[in-house]
DNA sequence: TACTACTATGCGAACGTTCTCATAGTTCCT
DNA sequence: AGGAACTATGAGAACGTTCGCATAGTAGTA
C-alpha cells in the first residue's frame, strides 16, 4: 500500500512553520489560535493529507470516545434491533460502537469484558447472561460506565433499561382468558438446575405476587405474567402446559411445541415467549396442519416481521427493541459525565399487537 | 467510579522491583523472560489488578487489532447474518470488531470510513454504497487493508466477495419458465439516475450476455439474470412487469406490487430481487387476498426465517450471508500481512429452496 | 499607571506501552 | 581458548497526540 510513512502532527507543523503544539490546537479545536495560524495550519494539514490518530489522542486524553455492547447473539431481530438503536445514538453523540457477541455463555462475555476494558472504551451495554453472580461484571461497573439491557443482576446497582414483563404478559393472557381460553399453553425458554424449579416457581409466585421478579430471566419474568393473570381469574394452571424449552434453541422449541399440540387436550391457545420460541411454535403448528385461529390462538411475545403478512396476522407482544438500545445509551452517556448520578432502572412499557390470531371459544362444561 | 489511578505496567515493575521492561516482555508476552521474573511480575500485576491498556500498545506497534464494517442497515437480516459471520471470525483470529451503519447514503459512508482509519483499524469490510465513483474508498484501500462485500466498485481492485447474481436468478427464473410461468414480475430497487435506464438495460443485456456486470447494483445483476432467462427460454420480457421501487423501502415496494397484482392482465409469478422487497411483496399479496401458489407463484431472492413455516413455505434464493462475512473477514485478515497478493474476487454460489411456492401453469393461449 | 483578563504561541513533559540498543552470563561448538 | 548463538535484563527512546506551564502582547478597567 502506501509506503511512506502517514503524516502526523509533527509533519503539518513543521510545514506549516508552528510549533506541535499550536498545530494541535488548529487541528483539534481546543485552546486558541489566531485566524492566520489556522488557515496556515490547515492548508498544511490537506497538503499532506493529515488524519489524526485517535489512539494517540485517546492515549493522553484518557478518552476514547467508544461505546462497547455485549450482545447474545447480534444476527437475531432482537440484539439486531438494539444494536440499531444503540448505533445510532452512538453515532448522533459522536461515539464509535465496539461490538462483541457472549451466546449467551459466561466465558465469552468475561473475554468480551475484559477486552473492551482494555480497548479503553468509554461506556458499555451489556445483556448479561448471568443475573444472579456477575462478579466481572461488578469490577467493570466500579471502573467504567455501565448500562445493563434487558436483564437485570441481583446485587448489581447499576443503569438498566427493560421491559415490564410481568406487565406486558399478564395483560396479554388475561386478554386469552377473556375471550374463552382456560386451556392456554406456554412455551419458553425458562433454562433451570433444579428439576423442580418451575413448579415451585409456579406456586411460589401465585402465592405472593409482591416477589421481587427484577432479576430474573426475562423467561422467568413472562413465566410470573402468565401465572398471575391465571391466578387474577380464578383460572388453575396447568403445568403440564409450560413446555420449559431449557436450551435457547429453536429445533427444541419445536419440539417440546410439537409433542404438546399432538396430545388430545391439547389447549385451545399458545403463547411463546420470544422470537425463537415463536418460530419454533409456528413450525410446530405447520407441521401439525392446525390453523390459527380456528384450530389454536396465538399470542407470541415480541413482534417480528412476519407476522403483519400471514394471514392472518399474528398477535403481539411489542417491545420497543430500537428505542431500549437509544435509552440505553443515551442513559450511559449521561452517566459518563455524571458518575454520582443513582442508578437509574429504566422500565418501557411493551405493546398489545392485536391482528387476529386469537379467536373467541365458549368454554366446554 | 474507581478513584485511584489503574494500574500501569511501570506500577507493576516497581512493585515486582524489575524494569518496565521486563515487566513489559512478561505481561506482553515478547521477547526473553526467566521463570524468576515471570512469577515476580504476574504476582505483582494481579495483586495490583492490572490490566493492560492496548491504546499504548496499539499507539507503538501500529496495530490495534481491531477491524471496521460498514453495514448499509445492521439490524437487516442480510447484514445482521453477515455481522456475525465477521464477528465469529475476527472474534476466533483475535480481532475487535467496530461497526458503523451507512444507511445507504454516500455521506454516512465517507464518515465511517473516516472514523475507522483515525481509530487505526487494520483493515475494513465494505458493503459500498456507490459502484460507481469512490475515491474515500480508493484513498481508504491505498492506505489500508479493504474488502468489499455484496458489491464491487468499478476501477476499484481490491479483494471483494459475493454471490453470483446473474446466475442465481437466472436458474431461478428459468425454473419458473419451465413450470410454464410466461408474465414473470420482478419487485426489485432497482435505483436509477435516468429515466429510460431500465429498458436500455434491458435491451443492452438482450443483445450482448458477455457484458461485465460485476460492478453493478445487485439488484441491477439480478434483473440481468431475469432477463438472460427469459432470453435464453425465447420468452419476452414485459417491461411494465418490472417494478422498479426506486427507493430501498418496503412502503414502495408493497405499493408497486399492489399495482401490478391488481392489474387485469396480472403476472402468474412475482420474483422479488432481495429480503426487503419480498416482504414488502407479502404485504400487498396478503392485502390483495392472493393464496400462494393457487393465485400466485412466488420466488423470492434471500431466504428469511419466516419462509419455512408459512404454508405453504415459500421458495426462495439463499445465498450464504453469514459465510460471506467469514470469508470477508479471513481474507482481509490474510491480506494483512500480504499486501502485495493480488486482488481475489471470491463469488460465492446461491442455493435454491424449493417449498411449494410455486406452481404448475398451463400456458392460456 | 497598574492591574486583570483574555488571546496567542512555544517548550517540554506526559499518556502507557513496545522497541532498540547495550551489557553480560551461559551454553555449545570448533 | 575463542567465538558464535542464545538467554536475560535494563536504560532510554519512540509512538502521536494533548497538557501544563511559561512568556508575551493586547485590551479593558479602576
Amino acid at each position: 500500500m502506501n509506503e511512506e510513512r502517514k503524516a502526523t502532527i509533527t509533519d503539518v507543523a513543521r510545514r506549516a512553520g508552528v510549533s506541535t503544539a499550536t498545530a494541535g490546537r488548529v487541528l483539534g479545536g481546543y485552546g486558541y489560535s489566531s485566524t492566520e495560524m489556522k488557515t496556515r495550519v490547515q492548508d498544511a494539514a490537506t497538503a499532506l493529507g493529515y488524519s489524526p490518530n485517535l489512539l494517540a489522542r485517546s492515549l493522553i486524553t484518557g478518552l476514547t470516545r467508544t461505546i462497547g455492547f455485549v450482545a447474545g447473539d447480534i444476527q437475531s431481530p432482537f440484539y439486531a434491533k438494539i444494536l440499531r438503536g444503540i448505533s445510532d445514538a452512538a453515532d448522533e453523540a459522536g461515539f464509535a460502537l465496539l461490538i462483541t457477541n457472549s451466546d449467551e455463555t459466561i466465558e465469552r462475555e468475561v473475554d468480551a469484558i475484559r477486552l473492551l476494558r482494555e480497548k479503553q472504551v468509554d461506556g458499555m451495554i451489556v445483556s448479561p447472561c448471568d443475573t444472579q453472580r456477575s462478579p466481572h461484571l461488578r469490577d467493570a461497573a466500579a471502573a467504567t460506565p455501565l448500562v445493563l439491557i434487558d436483564r437485570q443482576v441481583r446485587g448489581l446497582d447499576v443503569d438498566s433499561i427493560g421491559v415490564d414483563n410481568v406487565e406486558a404478559v399478564q395483560t396479554g393472557i388475561a386478554r386469552l382468558i377473556e375471550r374463552g381460553h382456560r386451556r392456554i399453553g406456554m412455551v419458553a425458554e425458562l433454562q433451570s438446575t433444579r428439576p423442580d424449579e418451575l413448579a415451585t416457581f409456579v406456586s411460589g409466585i401465585c402465592a405472593d405476587p409482591a416477589t421481587d421478579v427484577s432479576t430474573l430471566y426475562p423467561s422467568w419474568q413472562r413465566l410470573a405474567g402468565f401465572v398471575r393473570a391465571h391466578t387474577a381469574a380464578g383460572v388453575p394452571v396447568d403445568l403440564s402446559l409450560i413446555a420449559q424449552v431449557g436450551d435457547y434453541s429453536m429445533e427444541e422449541a419445536e419440539r417440546q411445541a410439537r409433542a404438546m399440540l399432538a396430545r388430545s387436550d391439547r389447549p385451545s391457545a399458545l403463547f411463546t415467549a420470544d422470537g425463537l420460541m415463536t418460530e419454533g411454535t409456528m413450525h410446530a403448528i405447520t407441521a401439525c396442519g392446525l390453523r390459527i385461529p380456528d384450530d389454536l390462538s396465538l399470542v407470541g411475545f415480541d413482534e417480528l416481521d412476519w407476522m403483519a403478512f400471514v394471514s392472518p396476522g399474528i398477535d403481539a407482544i411489542a417491545q420497543p427493541r430500537r428505542l431500549m438500545g437509544q435509552r440505553a445509551t443515551q442513559m450511559l452517556i449521561e452517566r459518563m459525565d455524571q458518575a454520582d448520578l443513582a442508578p437509574r432502572k429504566l422500565t418501557l412499557a411493551a405493546r398489545q399487537i392485536l391482528r387476529g390470531s386469537v379467536r373467541t371459544v365458549t368454554p366446554t362444561g
